[in-house]
RNA sequence: GCCCGGGUGGCGGAACGGUAGACGCGGAGGCCUCAAAAGCCUCUGCCCUUCGGGGCGUGUGGGUUCGAGUCCCACCCCGGGCACCA
């Protein structure tokens, strides 16, 4: 016989450059028109270095999911490309002098030969990176229609400033005080920037997630960002100065219950405010200390209430009464109206800042243990003859209609969710085309110019200002409405802007009329499934539905909805925590490809865990699973060359029926674990190793040739989606057959029932015996059986049957008395 | 504090309310070999056992049920998200 050894470096070239050649991924975009079109889609991934372990899960789940859609007979897209903007491709160029362009091309290389290597079913004909002209020209031409809009637009405001990066931030990259990217604390700075007018969209971004199958989490993740709440705007008079402040409240129906008022240090009025009262000194200090600070430190918790009188008042448009206005830092400007009503009987903060500052606390609704702040509901009390003993829920509507009756206020919805920041002050990015004419101001670049091409600079370090500054021919330019002349905006785009629309080009990616057209991206869109890591569940995934919408509102698309089905993927760790050069417990994707072959490395990736779960590396469970490839490859080798080429007997022994069976009940298994959503590839790759384990040479018993060859195809047939090299060589020597090229195998339901089954007998529920039992037996049969059963009969002992249960298939239970 | 996940052998993990621990890793023993590697076979939750079997076991305490890892209530621990949002 043949020396049949398992050696993925030779197979896996060899169906590597088979796929090559025939370009065997490729759909065009007539097989979209296909009724059982599917587009399966993961993250596009950002070039730095080469890829880690992350990807190597992301791309083959995608894998799977892809090859599992084909197989049942739908026509797939599944694309790459490479969201190359970005901040450690310049950081890297401040250090080294490279070029962004050139490391990240270099890492683009990286990632093309490692997918290749992968074995990853991609169609190359539609891959780009977000750095290239051909793409981010329609970046840009996406942003001047979303500025015809009015959906770009620039404005002076408080905003989000890393020092470090020496850029902007959109409030999404801001965790916990501190910049996404390079962890230092961000303060806060008044600039000019610009912004997308993603509220405009608050409402429906909410409302259509009830439209979409999501994780749950992340869908809960997103409507907490977004941060609907109910309530009302009142307004609030300053006489001394004659000005009106509106106020957002949730709980109108504590309005009698006011005693103070409060605004933001970032209020622009705050200073006027306190201007001739013997406050003003002690505000300006208050002020400029609150600019000083941290937002990390401003947000700190158990922090102590601090504020300042205004030495101002307003009157509450409910009972007339004269309000003392404060600066304090607890309220915030970014929401609301950056000035609160301050109920400190049923308010927490209200209340701990009334407490430190001696302010009077007065109960206006009933109920709790007696104890204010009550922020509970009950009937009102101490407000107004109309309302007092109404339950204040419905006081809180008959409040809001008499505000509204009065023209003092209304109800209204306020959302946590600010516009989107998308300048930033970095060189690689995407140009923003407009130009600043001295006679016309800002001026959009026209469509016909674009792309506004990056320019090289030599020195790449942030000063404050875009290093684009710099270069001088490329900024001053002229007016493309009057040939005057004119200065370049030399701030760039958020990455998170080429990434909000890259699905969309993968659909059409050689149109040069447009960004795409809008039948083909129809025919396609939306992603079938789309895979990547939770951690965008805010940015990304948010950005994202919102060009949909808005470009759908603009007539260009028709999709409210890009992400249909989406998956979540959890981290892969070692050791417990995550892998990070520092902490020297990295793996290296190409490392274990090298050593084991790539079938390898991802299926053992998928079999570590649910792949929605974080999981820890454990290399010697990658041997695990090279072992169980080798195995299952060497039974198929051996077996192409020992076993009659004969169809599956009609006439099946115990042997044969057993197997037979065995693999029926595989392809059942698989199926449904790669169906339905779920993505159970743990539990599918161990319906296959048990499957293999009963084909062993020892565990064959008299089967014949035919089943064995029936099973053993079977097998490999089901690992294609997980190690398709593998798969497609062990399928091919049995079978002489293109695994890819044939159905997905079909469980015959017959096949699935088995003639015997063991009975589990129990008494009160306690297992005590199990019989092989005929699967025919009639309940009554099987019943009086058990019953007689020593070891029943043994804990029945004389006491009294009281109720027999009987489980059809599984179980028979004696109740006893 | 609020909102999500999750607590199962030595480890990763399986389990439509019906045999807890599939599958794999690790471990023990054996076969093959001059030897090793590779491969193959058997065993492997804990405790007791007269080897028939028995008891205990899915974070803790209750409950529902003939039967609970699974459902309900209360709580503890771990991970994640949000966090002065008026």
């Amino acid at each position: 016989m043949a020396d049949h050894r398992f050696d993925p470096e030779q197979i896996e070239p060899r169906w590597q450059q088979v796929w090559a050649d025939e370009q065997t991924w490729h759909v065009s975009n007539e097989d979209a028109a296909d009724a059982d079109s599917s587009y399966v889609l993961e993250m596009l991934p950002y070039p730095s270095g080469e890829p880690h372990i992350g990807h190597l899960k992301n791309y083959t789940i995608g894998d799977a999911v892809a090859h599992f859609h084909r197989r049942t007979g739908r026509r797939v897209l599944h694309p790459m490309g490479y969201d190359a903007f970005g901040l450690p491709a310049e950081n890297h160029a401040i250090k080294t002098g490279q070029h962004p362009r050139e490391s990240t091309n270099a890492s683009i290389a990286q990632f093309q030969e490692q997918f290749r290597r992968w074995g990853v079913s991609i169609d190359w004909d539609r891959e780009f990176g977000t750095h290239e002209p051909r793409y981010y020209r329609w970046t840009q031409w996406i942003f001047l229609k979303l500025f015809d809009a009015g959906l770009a637009y620039r404005k002076d405001a408080a905003v989000i400033w890393c020092p470090v990066d020496q850029t902007v931030l959109a409030n999404e990259q801001v965790i916990e005080g501190r910049c996404e990217r390079c962890g230092s604390e961000v303060e806060v700075k008044q600039l000019e920037q610009w912004f997308f007018r993603i509220t405009d969209y608050a409402e429906r971004l909410l409302t259509d997630l009830d439209t979409i199958r999501w994780p749950e989490h992340v869908k809960t993740m997103q409507r907490n960002w977004i941060g609907r709440s109910e309530g009302a705007e009142v307004t609030f008079h300053c006489e001394e100065l004659g000005i009106d402040y509106p106020v957002f409240t949730t709980r109108p129906d504590t309005l009698f219950g006011a005693t103070f008022f409060v605004m933001s240090p970032e209020h622009p009025d705050v200073l006027r405010l306190a201007e001739g009262t013997p406050h003003f000194e002690a505000v300006r200090d208050y002020v400029n200390h609150a600019a000083s600070e941290t937002t990390e430190e401003r947000s700190a918790v158990e922090r102590q209430k601090t504020g300042v009188p205004l030495g101002r008042t307003v009157v509450n448009p409910v009972n007339g009464e004269r309000l003392p206005m404060y600066v304090a830092d607890y309220v915030l400007m970014e929401y609301g109206t950056g000035a609160i009503m301050a109920v400190p009987g049923h308010d927490e903060r209200d209340f701990a800042f009334a407490q430190a500052y001696g302010l009077e606390v007065r109960r206006v609704i009933e109920g709790g243990d007696g104890d204010l702040p009550y922020v509970g509901d009950g009937p009102l009390t101490n407000s107004h003859p109309d309302f007092d003993g109404l339950p204040n829920r419905e006081a809180l509507v008959r409040i809001v209609e008499w505000l509204d009756r009065e023209g003092r206020g209304h109800s209204t919805i306020n959302y946590r969710l600010r516009d989107w920041l998308l300048s930033r002050q970095r060189y690689w990015g995407c140009p923003i085309p407009v130009v600043y004419c001295e006679t016309h101001g800002l001026v959009p670049v026209p469509e016909e110019d674009l792309p506004v091409e990056l320019p090289d600079v030599s020195d790449y370090k942030p000063k404050g200002r875009s290093p684009l500054a710099a270069a001088e021919d490329w900024v001053n330019t002229t007016c493309p409405r009057c040939g005057g002349p004119a200065l370049r905006e030399t701030d760039t785009m958020d990455t998170f802007v080429d990434s909000s629309w890259y699905f969309l080009r993968y659909c059409d990616p050689d149109n040069d009329a447009g960004p795409f057209d809008r039948d083909a991206v129809a025919a396609w869109m939306p992603v079938d499934q789309y895979i990547g890591g939770v951690e965008h569940a805010i940015l990304h995934l948010l950005y994202a539905r919102f060009f949909c919408k808005a470009l759908t509102d603009l007539g260009h698309l028709d999709v409210q909805e890009p992400f249909a089905r989406l998956f979540t993927q959890g981290m892969i760790t070692r050791d417990g925590a995550k892998m990070s050069k520092s902490k020297g417990n990295v793996v290296s994707p190409r490392d274990i490809v090298d050593a084991y072959g790539a079938d390898t490395a991802r299926c053992y990736i998928l079999f570590i865990g649910p792949p929605d779960q974080d999981a820890d590396w454990n290399d010697q469970g990658v041997e695990g699973m090279h072992r169980f490839l080798s195995r299952l490859w060497r039974l198929c080798a051996e077996g192409a060359d020992t076993l009659r080429d004969d169809p599956v007997p009609l006439d099946l022994g115990a042997d044969d029926a057993r197997i037979v069976r065995k693999a029926h009940w595989a392809i059942d298994k698989v199926t449904n674990d790669l169906g339905g959503g779920r993505f159970t590839f743990n539990t599918a790759i161990a319906a296959i190793m048990e499957l293999i384990n009963e084909l062993t040479e020892a565990k064959r018993g008299a089967a014949s040739d035919g089943a064995v060859r029936f099973a053993l195809s079977t097998a490999a047939s089901l690992l294609f989606p997980f190690a398709p090299h593998t798969s497609a060589d062990a399928y091919s020597m049995l079978t002489g057959g293109r695994v890819w090229e044939v159905p997905w195998p079909e469980a015959d339901p017959a096949l699935l029932e088995a003639d015997t089954f063991e009975l589990v007998v129990q008494v009160n529920g306690k297992v005590r015996d199990r019989v092989q039992v005929s699967a025919s037996a009639s309940q009554e049969e099987l019943v009086a059986m058990a019953r007689e059963l020593p070891n029943v009969q043994a804990h029945v002992d004389g006491r009294v049957i009281v109720k027999e249960i009987f489980v059809p298939g599984k179980l028979v239970n004696f109740v006893v008395r």
